[in-house]
DNA sequence: ATGGCCCGTAGAACGGGA
């Protein structure tokens, strides 16, 4: 079973890149990110036509997130419905279970910069994340975390771990906010086989990409029992060539069934 | 060379991303 997450920047301007994508790469489950639109905007036809079924949760402009599989996603939940955002929740959480898996497709908040209103949001939202996982998963369940963290977990995730340690992608105390959420019981699925520096997300500026100036920012998070059914895992650095990428290439984890 | 882009909403620049 080969769970993928992606943050597709936008679901309308990557209908085409997303094809070719389920055709070439064939996930059995796709997290997307950051779809941009609303639910009647979202391009279902295109999804079925190319043999997937969609949940998601939509909203105009901003945020979104979505789970595909090859068949009907089951056991829909979307938000933290904890009562954390007064004038109503931001659409960056949806859980589904697929072949036994249950799935997050999770849009961690960005935080704007240190010390903004967005920063804490951004750890507040993460505690929140937590207490969720604390009240809605349990620890010998098979479960995968899986999402545009926006927090870059070590040096080696970073190709310049100094001069981002002042930014809301590896500041110290945003890894701690997620070592908080990963003490729950969650493993880093993609460190059991990749070592190294890799990466998942590049600026589109400067020629970042090519210069391979990226942060690992997107994972699959699992329970250990399902960690230890993992296989093996890659970015697909090709999704973040050309016309039309991305800035996100996809992270792919294969799970034996 | 320490800056370089892209998307949606606009209906021109601007907010937001990371």
């Amino acid at each position: 079973m080969r769970i993928v997450t992606w943050n597709v920047n936008s679901i309308r301007a990557r209908e085409e890149r997303l094809a070719a994508f389920l055709k070439t790469h064939a996930p059995d489950v796709l997290c997307l990110q950051e779809l941009k639109c609303q639910e009647h905007e979202f391009p279902q036809m295109l999804v079925q036509s190319c043999g997937y079924r969609a949940v998601l949760w939509g909203q105009k402009t901003y945020n979104g997130v979505a789970i595909l599989a090859k068949e009907d996603p089951q056991d829909v939940t979307r938000g933290f419905n904890d009562g954390g955002d007064p004038e109503g929740e931001q659409a960056r959480f949806i859980v589904a279970k697929v072949r036994g898996v249950r799935v997050a497709s999770a849009y961690f908040v960005n935080g704007g910069a240190l010390g903004s209103d967005k920063w804490d949001y951004k750890l507040k939202w993460m505690r929140r994340l937590r207490a969720w996982l604390d009240a809605n998963v349990r620890r010998d369940e098979p479960f995968a975390l899986c999402g545009d963290f926006n927090v870059a977990p070590e040096a080696r995730d970073v190709h310049a771990p100094e001069k981002w340690e002042s930014s809301v992608l590896y500041h110290p105390d945003v890894r701690k906010a997620l070592l908080h959420v990963q003490d729950f019981g969650l493993v880093d699925t993609f460190r059991k086989h990749v070592e190294g520096n890799v990466y998942s997300w590049w600026d589109y500026r400067a020629g970042a990409f090519n210069k391979d100036q990226g942060l690992r920012i997107d994972h699959v998070y699992a329970t250990p029992v399902l960690a230890e059914r993992s296989l093996k895992a890659e970015v697909i650095r090709d999704e973040r060539k050309g016309q039309g990428a991305s800035d996100h290439a996809p992270v792919v984890v294969e799970f034996s069934d």
